[in-house]
DNA sequence: TCATACCCCATTTTT
DNA sequence: TGGGGTATGA
């Protein structure tokens, strides 16, 4: 027909070209899905559909910055709008946000705000926390208004002992928010699809404008999600939705796969599109993924094809324990790195918790390979972050009792725990916010006469802040810091802590702030940015511009793609988690979850698998995935550990050799986890299935890793060193990924160079002399005595910055 | 009011 | 093993 079709497959042109009328597309992994929907979109402006008619509904940032720049790029410059779930109802809502009682200066509740309000509301609903926890009630309340329950029907709902204390926490919890001007994540669908549903006049109009709505993941979908784009295709029922049963991962979220098995019933007149055959995997990877999906019951039969050549078999792998099958990975990647072409990009580890990523960074870092974990400590998670961004919710919503809560006292102005607590009885008493009862501070007799002065000079100083609510982003940032003294607060408080820089952290902040100004110089308002700030996550920052090993966990995998994939853990009470087991609709969930994971594979894929694996603090004896029975030996090898090996293992353990530090090899990566490495090399470059050599003794020695480093191209080991701070974040609000390997660069000294008598020098207490040396692998510790003032301080050696001046042991 | 010590508890977490 | 919340003393 044109540019826009010239280049699908028939199924993908006939979901494209479909633009009356509902349409299903059922995708599977790799089959080109986005490029359906852009092509679509791109193919509807071509047809005379305006723009502003089209609204592509996301559950990521991710995502729809994806679509949107691919949109672009078919056609240029159109209004369309994209964007998350959230972002939409939150847009929405600011229009009628009288309709829901809420003025449209309203405040996004994080996670972490809705926390502390969840806490405040159970506290003063005056339940018992002895039988639900504070979580648990949170859980209740979040699925109830997932599934459109009021506080009102909750109540009525006979449920189990949570529910019942959670619905009488709910109306409290609610009426909170309101009264702060605010709303939790949820709330975003619930009230806008409250709205839809009580104002016909509000959904007609929405109806009327909005004719093409496209949801993308529509198997993630909750019930308040549903009923919003429902409601929004009565009269024009121009609704297309993609997504795959089989890969629907977050039930335990609300997520109700019904509502994609049962569309053709709900739009009666769909058109159906399946778009099976995959471009992204190899046969081998697909049939592997296929078979375990198979054993599914609750889904849509679907047929995985791809005419891909083929590739190397699936490789199925038992290692002793967690460290070897770290220590083993790492190697592999060096390895793979040096003989196969392939860049520290093209990897991924996934696994099912994030605490299993631990030993993996170990060992990478020991390496020098660089590697980014997705779901680090998010940059607006940070203390510091946090607390400034506390004082601009309340300078833009004075009802803002979460962040007063938090900012009242930060810089500390002695106003502590018995004062809160007058001023938000007392608020609670008369049904105000607390920045108002603060004001009237002097009303209240249980306070003393020192604290009212001091909520005074607060109330002042919140004066103050607000005159520059309209002023620059940046300016008023500027001016809060300066006013609160925040920095000298900081350089008051903050105890050593070797892997954070919180003052670095206020600059960057500023800088966010600076390149928000930048970027929307006219509507740059401070509720704008409050916005966008709460509705980015921490998912969206991964980036592929680095060029990195990806960590992350199966739930974050999902949507992404990399040519070798390791799979770790593919364990009995892992995968599937123990909690997950006694319920068949969970444990499909489950099973869901690994077939995301080796879908996310192009040519080359390893499970594994351990023996032991230790788990907070023990060790316990692994049993591998009933899922690995699943899978079809056809397409895999499987390669087992050596038996012989546990004697050996047992011994080194537990029973460190003392004789590791003085071990003089060229700059041995001193790890507990090394012994392994060597040996584990050989065997699983050449070896598939090959003899298996038992070890020797120089395999047990701490072989020097640099020999795996040491062929790794220098470009690669160079990176996190090269740019030990890339613009971490003040290029966009979206890339606050912080990686652990940037914190750590990897030319440091190796940790078997520092002995007692050594003269280090620290950034700050300047140079000194190690007096003792502890621990070992990652928990070295040592103790500096600095000569400066004589005070001595203990270090991590793998996390402090420390600099080797003389390593000589006198 | 604030800092420290201990005690408890641990999936996944698009927004 | 480690983070976060609470009890405790200065």
């Amino acid at each position: 027909m044109d540019a826009i079709t010239q280049n699908l497959t028939p199924a993908q042109a006939d979901a494209v070209t479909h633009v009356d009328g509902p349409l299903l597309i059922i995708a599977g992994p790799g089959s080109g899905k986005t490029r359906v929907v852009t092509h679509r979109i791109a193919y509807m402006l071509n047809q005379g559909v305006r723009p502003w008619q089209i609204a592509a509904l996301t559950f990521t940032n991710k995502a729809a910055d994806e679509m949107r720049m691919r949109v672009n790029l078919l056609a240029p410059n159109q209004p369309v709008w994209m964007g998350t779930f959230h972002r939409f109802c939150a847009q929405q809502l600011r229009r009628y946000a009288s309709f829901v009682g809420l003025a449209e200066n309203y405040s996004i509740y994080d996670m972490s705000d809705s926390r502390s309000a969840m806490k405040r509301a159970i506290q003063a609903a005056g339940v018992s926390t002895s039988h639900a926890t504070p979580e648990q009630i949170a859980s209740a309340i979040s699925k109830a208004k997932n599934r459109l329950i009021t506080p009102e029907s909750m109540q009525q709902q006979s449920g189990r002992a949570s529910d019942t204390v959670a619905a009488r926490v709910y109306p409290v919890y609610q009426e909170q928010l309101l009264l702060a001007n605010a709303v939790d994540f949820d709330d975003l669908l619930y009230h806008f699809a409250r709205l839809l549903r009580e104002n016909p006049e509000v959904r007609g109009e929405l109806d009327a404008k909005l004719k093409y709505i496209m949801v993308d993941e529509y198997q993630d979908t909750n019930l308040a999600q549903y009923a919003i784009v429902r409601a929004m295709s009565v009269d024009h029922p121009n609704l297309a939705v993609t997504g795959d049963p089989d890969q629907s991962i977050y039930g335990w979220r609300g997520a109700d796969l019904n509502n994609i098995l049962d569309f053709e019933k709900d739009y009666p007149n769909v058109k159906t599109v399946r778009l099976e055959q995959n471009y992204r995997s190899t046969p081998n990877i697909l049939a592997v993924a296929d078979q375990l999906i198979r054993h599914n019951r609750r889904r849509k039969a679907k047929e995985l094809y791809t005419e891909n050549p083929d590739g190397e078999n699936v490789i199925l792998r038992q290692y002793q324990d967690g460290y070897e099958e770290a220590d083993a990975i790492a190697d592999e990647i060096a390895a793979q790195m040096i003989t196969g072409n392939a860049e520290p990009r093209d990897f991924a580890i996934f696994c099912r918790m994030n605490a299993l990523t631990r030993s993996l960074e170990h060992a990478l870092r020991n390496r020098g390979l660089p590697y980014q974990i997705v779901n680090g400590v998010e940059f607006y998670q940070r203390k510091e972050v946090k607390d400034l961004l506390a004082y601009l919710h309340l300078i833009n919503n004075p009802s803002h009792d979460v962040a007063l809560q938090r900012v009242i006292n930060t810089p500390t102005r002695s106003i502590g725990a018995t004062t809160l607590g007058r001023l938000q009885s007392f608020a609670d008493a008369e049904r105000i916010p607390m920045l108002e009862a603060a004001r009237r501070a002097d009303e209240i007799d249980t306070l003393s006469k020192r604290s009212k002065t001091m909520v005074r000079s607060f109330v002042s100083l919140y004066d103050r802040l607000r005159k520059k609510a309209t002023a620059s982003l940046e300016e008023l940032v500027r001016y809060l810091v300066e006013e609160t003294k925040y920095i000298a607060f900081l350089e008051r408080t903050t105890v050593e802590k070797e892997d954070s820089n919180p003052i670095e952290n206020v600059d960057e902040f500023l800088s966010a702030a600076v390149e928000f100004d930048r970027m929307n110089p006219e509507d740059g308002s401070l509720e704008a940015f409050l916005e966008q700030v709460a509705l980015v996550s921490d998912t969206d920052k991964f980036e592929d511009s680095n060029n990195r090993v990806t960590l992350m966990t199966l739930h974050a995998a999902k949507g992404l793609e990399f040519p070798r994939v390791f799979l770790i853990a593919v364990e009995d009470d892992l995968l599937p988690h123990y909690r997950s087991k006694q319920d068949d609709q969970q444990l499909e969930e489950e099973r869901r979850l690994l077939f995301v994971g080796i879908t996310r594979a192009k040519q080359w894929l390893q499970l594994s698998y351990a023996k032991r694996r230790s788990m907070r603090g023990d060790i316990r004896v692994a049993i591998p995935s009933m899922f690995l029975s699943e899978l079809p030996r056809a397409d895999m090898n499987v390669i087992e550990s050596h038996a012989d090996r546990d004697f050996f293992d047992e011994s080194v353990d537990d029973d460190y050799p003392e004789s590791w530090d003085l071990v003089q090899e060229p700059a041995p990566e001193e790890e507990a986890e090394q012994e392994y490495s060597s040996e584990t090399a050989v065997t699983n470059t050449s070896s598939i299935g090959g003899p298996k050599t038992p070890p020797s003794t120089v395999d047990r020695l701490p072989k020097t890793t640099s020999d795996a480093a040491s062929v790794i191209p220098e470009v690669y080991l160079d990176e996190p060193a090269a740019k030990p701070k890339p613009k971490r974040n003040s290029a966009a609000l979206a890339s606050a990924l912080t990686t652990a390997s940037e914190m750590l660069s990897s030319d440091r000294v190796p940790l078997g160079a520092y002995r007692e008598g050594s003269t280090v020098r620290h950034p700050e207490y300047g140079e000194g002399t190690i007096t003792e040396l502890t621990g070992r692998g990652p928990k070295r510790t040592a103790k500096i005595r600095f000569s400066d003032n004589e005070s001595e301080q203990t270090f991590r050696l793998a996390f402090a910055k420390l600099e080797l001046v003389d390593a000589s042991n006198p």
